[in-house]
DNA sequence: TCCTGTGAAACGGTTCACAGCC
DNA sequence: GGCTGTGAACCGTTTCACAGGA
């Protein structure tokens, strides 16, 4: 059991359920393997090959039920529950991210938030106070923190992740301008890197200029 | 000439880039394969392959020389300009953006605002003015805008970005959270999908939790 | 000797094609 | 007839291993 899935296959399974929501908002509720791949940009063979790794969920002469397999796909990528995250920085970029309404609405609820800036500390977002970055292993271990959202600069990024894991954190998000280098335990920790996808897209774009 | 060059590739160029100008900054000259994998979690064939795509950098008993293969890369990512930038979308987001001094630093030069909400426009952030979303391909054409970042509604995000590419703009920065149809021309869109991060995360922490 | 640059092998993911069920 | 689920073929990427230059 339990082959390894790929991450390209995942962020599929994300986006195929997303499709399946809007069609199940527009009434529909059956689909095919070809009409559900028309949206993403990928083939009826690739959303088949991406289920049948999770089991079988279609009809064959029918296609999928949209509601069943919305529900299982939610089951798959672990979204029956909800994460409790702590948010790292309460600069611009985490300010965007806590008031982000597809955060909760995905059941990612914000709890608690720490920042360095003796100014910040003590503020309140919504209901939330701002608390020292100090305090950070307190906070982990009092509010069950599953999730953390480093939203800092690149230099403090290490070490408040690995302070962050030996805690017991489950899983990081990174978006200090930097790559996390490998952690104490094994920890997922999706990298999202602003600056890595404008020299991708410049890389693009200037090849694109110049053909053949 | 000019194969085909793989998106993880590209990241990783990218990556060594910016452990180069680390290395620069604490005064080293050269650098081996495997000292510039180190850091990136790959490994030394993998670097002279991304390299050797490109040209031979290197010395062979002694390394890379860290000045020269830095200019090298930023050459080959198209890093040795400034692009023109408009962002649509005065949001949180946006402003986070707007904000980022990496992007600024990185050559990417935020010319013009655009915002549908009557309350944002006439608005000065520093000193570019938010203007009225209906003067979108007014402003791209007066402005030479390179580059478009959507910061906006999953709703509105199809529209604009297909105003923008008639409009003649090279590239696309995409944070809505949906994914882009195809578009008229064939233009490079970077998606920056934080739902599909954090389902791809939650995908992992789960499984992990339950092992073999 | 040390380390690069590169063919060749191994691996993993995507596409094809069709057997099997509705 | 239509569409799923899946082994097999295909293709691109990564890893290996080594020839060859500093």
């Amino acid at each position: 059991m339990s082959k390894r899935i790929s991450e390209s296959t995942v962020r599929r399974l994300s986006f195929y359920l997303r499709s399946l929501e809007h069609m199940s908002q527009r009434g529909e509720t059956t689909v095919s393997s070809e009409g559900l791949a028309e949206d993403g940009g990928t083939t009826g063979a690739q959303v088949r090959k991406d289920l049948s790794q999770f089991g079988s969920f279609g009809k064959r002469g029918t296609g999928y039920d949209i509601a069943v397999l919305a529900a299982h796909l939610r089951g798959i990528l672990g979204l029956n529950r909800r994460w409790r995250v702590l948010l790292v920085g309460a600069g611009r970029i985490g300010a965007a991210l806590f008031e982000y309404p597809n955060f909760a609405r995905r059941g990612y609820d914000c709890v608690a938030i720490v920042d360095e800036d003796p100014a910040k500390i003590g503020q309140r977002w919504g209901n939330i106070p701002i608390q020292a970055a100090d305090c950070l292993e307190t906070i982990i271990r009092a509010e069950s923190i599953d999730l953390v959202i480093l939203a800092l600069p690149a230099e403090a990024a290490q070490s408040v992740a690995e302070r962050a894991v030996a805690a017991g954190v489950r899983g990081l998000m990174n978006f200090a301008p930097t790559q996390l280098r490998r952690l104490g335990r094994d920890v997922p920790v999706s990298e999202v890197n602003l600056v890595m996808e404008l020299e991708a897209l410049s890389f693009t774009i200037t090849r694109v200029g110049q053909p053949a």
